[in-house]
DNA sequence: CAGAATACGTCAGCTTTGTTGACATTCCAA
DNA sequence: TTGGAATGTCAACAAAGCTGACGTATTCTG
């Protein structure tokens, strides 16, 4: 039944193919792979990892943000995310600031080589970025968020837009 | 390095605001994690990964692939790979079965259970996908794929096209 | 005000999935 | 025929998830 391309309701049913949502799988993953790419080496040469680049990508976007937000963000536990920022606090790139209002609150900031560093990652995640864009032009853009979007989980979009008004 | 960034015309520099590209950048991780969360449930049931996920995929869109073959598409060293196919042959998802040409080579095919398996995951992620287009629209879905496909490595778009090229 | 709830940190231990290194087998070419 | 690639396996280690338990402030609430 997934297997067969069948009857069809033109409009719908063909440009619902099983061969279409295939490609569209492995576009997925071949693409994110791209997309990581850059920054793992970067991070690599550091001794970091994704999930250093993660939390000082949110960081740097949120400043100010609790422990408690960025776990909803980045969705793992808090254990998972305390054992990466002790070693970004520790080399100083990110601080933890007592909370004015809630003392029970961390405020997390990026320092100065943080914001460093979080500049030359995201320098080199968006020059891929830009290449891609660029080639396939601002029509595909517009479809390639929207798709995105659709894709997401309601609780992540949340976020998702949550961030965006941030900035527009 | 692998992209020659140059001319500044006004047109296409303007299009391209670090707004958009950071918001791709999110877009992309928060959609990366809805597009794996369906299929992960279900492995986590059966007590595999993502990993085991891949590897299902990969050979069943490529009966009889070779062990080499296929670390070339998943982007792994042969150690970290085999031990995933290790498990799936033990528990009779996946047949290895020694080359007729090339005594060294494993010629790597679905089990009828392996390939039930390989459909249950692919359904769930299907539908989401399929969600996902509807949702968006067909110009959208196109440009979506537009992108991604910029987005590849260089070799790792050609997988893709001889993937593409296969059922084509 | 006492107790419940919240926010954060940490210890311990486990799993998945990546890595290198060492090694056996097989093929091919000089 | 022999030495070097190529292919695949075993062993040991690391990164980064996870659960569970617990301690300590701090805040909220009945």
């Amino acid at each position: 039944m997934t297997q067969s391309t069948q009857p069809k309701s033109v409009a719908t049913q063909l440009f619902l193919t099983d061969e279409q949502l295939r490609k569209g799988t492995e576009a997925m993953f071949f693409a994110y792979r791209g997309f990581t790419a850059d920054p793992d080496r970067i991070l690599a040469d550091r001794g970091y990892g994704r999930a250093h680049h993660r939390a000082i990508h949110f960081i740097h976007r949120s400043p100010g943000t609790t422990v408690n937000n960025l776990l909803n963000i980045l969705g793992v536990t808090k254990q998972s995310l305390n054992r990466v920022l002790r070693t970004l606090i520790e080399d100083e790139l990110v601080t933890s600031a007592v909370g004015q209002k809630d003392k029970r609150e961390r405020h997390l900031h990026l320092t100065p080589m943080g914001v460093a560093l979080e500049r030359s990652l995201s320098d080199a995640q968006r020059d891929r970025m830009r290449a891609a864009y660029r080639a396939a032009g601002a029509e595909a853009v517009a479809g390639f968020w929207q798709v995105l979007e659709a894709m997401m989980d309601e609780d992540m979009r949340r976020h998702y837009e949550a961030l965006k008004d941030k900035t527009e």
